[in-house]
DNA sequence: TTTATTTTTTAGATTAATCTAAATCAATAA
DNA sequence: TTATTGATTTAGATTAATCTAAAAAATAAA
């Protein structure tokens, strides 16, 4: 694997996602704004990344990311993810609050340091917000997840992951007491703004807009 | 407390080691020599740290630090010790191989990561070489140590911290049987080379040069 | 108290990561 | 199929952290 500076690092990780997992092509404007950099800036980054293997680049039509770099980007998360589960595990942080702290811990450079880390936490396989960690070779254990959305009246599954990680949905969710391992039913489907009524353990009704719904990832049952 | 780069709170923390923690002067040679920089760089980073008001520069005359300068060093240094005891008591690393993970570690930018971190570890008032760690407000409980070199014959004390915290000293401790909270007694002291012969807990003699001998902390009791 | 030596600073480059402004390419629309 | 538009790249700067080589200041030696 080829030495990436901390801003590399962020870029393949953003094209990474942004391709989901190498699936598509990644356009310069798209990771522009993912990044909050200018195109230009851009431009410049992805001859590097090129000059470095880890993503296929033509000029003028957007790059998408090599096996290597598939790899680089898979390791990286990993790290973001564990410690992310350290903080809210063991620092008893909450789970909107760990995602800028990760976002620096994960450029730490120590392989021994994430191995013994993993075994502390007792290998877990998904992370705060329910996103699959990948393990030492960058093998993920991907769950098919569907967006609250898609279940129908009538349907029940229980909530693994959240689209949306940002601070101020993460605390909505806390708030009307929505949360990983929930378990949930439609009761009730409005046509008019696909807003939704659900029941929540069995105990508690909730209602949630369309854009909420679509946030929240459900393993239907 | 001024916002400092990666590289200016390596200088400045080097500058506070350098200075005795602010009672001397630091010429730009020693700085040079301690960051393994050339003086040209050296001086081009004091203007900077002078500019942000961490340390006194007179040029061509070496530096102070700066009560403000001695604020943020603490900070780093109780954020590098405070890693430390994290890696050794719950990562199982070995004393020998924390110093380079800390020196990442450090410059990670949270407050409340490292107040929850010290809460976590159950606010360790040591590192694992037996250096002090500062509180939040900088304080640091400063025990009076001195060199094993200067006991006396059949003096009696308790190892509390080495000098040398390099992987090599540190290995070398481990293998003979020195360590941290060791009570020891001087059997012998070699007037020609400066080499003691040493009791350890009462049970094992050790023999070591005038060299090891220096860099081993004790309390005299 | 001159001269020589050592230390320190300045001048001028380089690399990484960014920017703005200008140029260029590709896609679309007439 | 050419013109327009929007996306992308290039050119030229800037800031941070380093370097080498040269100049200057302080210290030591004669
Ligand atoms: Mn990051
Ligand atoms: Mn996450
Ligand atoms: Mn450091
Ligand atoms: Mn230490």
């Amino acid at each position: 694997m080829p030495s990436l500076t901390y801003a590399e690092e962020n870029y393949l990780k953003a094209i990474y996602h942004l391709s989901d997992g190498g699936k598509h092509n990644v356009s310069t404007n798209d990771l522009s704004k993912e990044m909050k950099t200018k195109p230009a800036s851009v431009s410049d980054m992805l001859r590097k990344l090129s000059d470095k293997e880890v993503i296929n680049y033509r000029k003028y039509y957007g790059v998408t990311i090599t096996e290597e770099g598939k790899k680089s980007a898979l390791q990286i998360i990993r790290k973001h993810r564990l410690w992310e589960v350290f903080l809210v595990e063991k620092l008893m942080f909450s789970w909107d609050e760990v995602h800028d702290v990760a976002e620096e811990l994960e450029h730490i450079k120590s392989t021994i340091l994430i191995q013994r880390l993993d075994d502390f936490l007792g290998n877990p396989k998904y992370d705060p917000h329910g996103d699959p960690i990948p393990d030492e070779f960058g093998d993920v254990k991907a769950r098919p997840r569907i967006p609250l959305n898609d279940l129908g009246l009538n349907d029940s599954g229980q909530i693994v992951a959240v689209k949306d990680s940002s601070a101020a949905f993460l605390r909505y969710l806390d708030k009307v007491g929505a949360y990983i391992g929930a378990r949930i039913k439609i009761l009730d489907k409005v046509e008019f703004d696909g807003s939704l009524e659900i029941l929540v353990d069995n105990k508690k009704t909730l209602f949630m807009s369309k854009d909420v719904a679509g946030n929240i990832l459900i393993i239907q049952s």
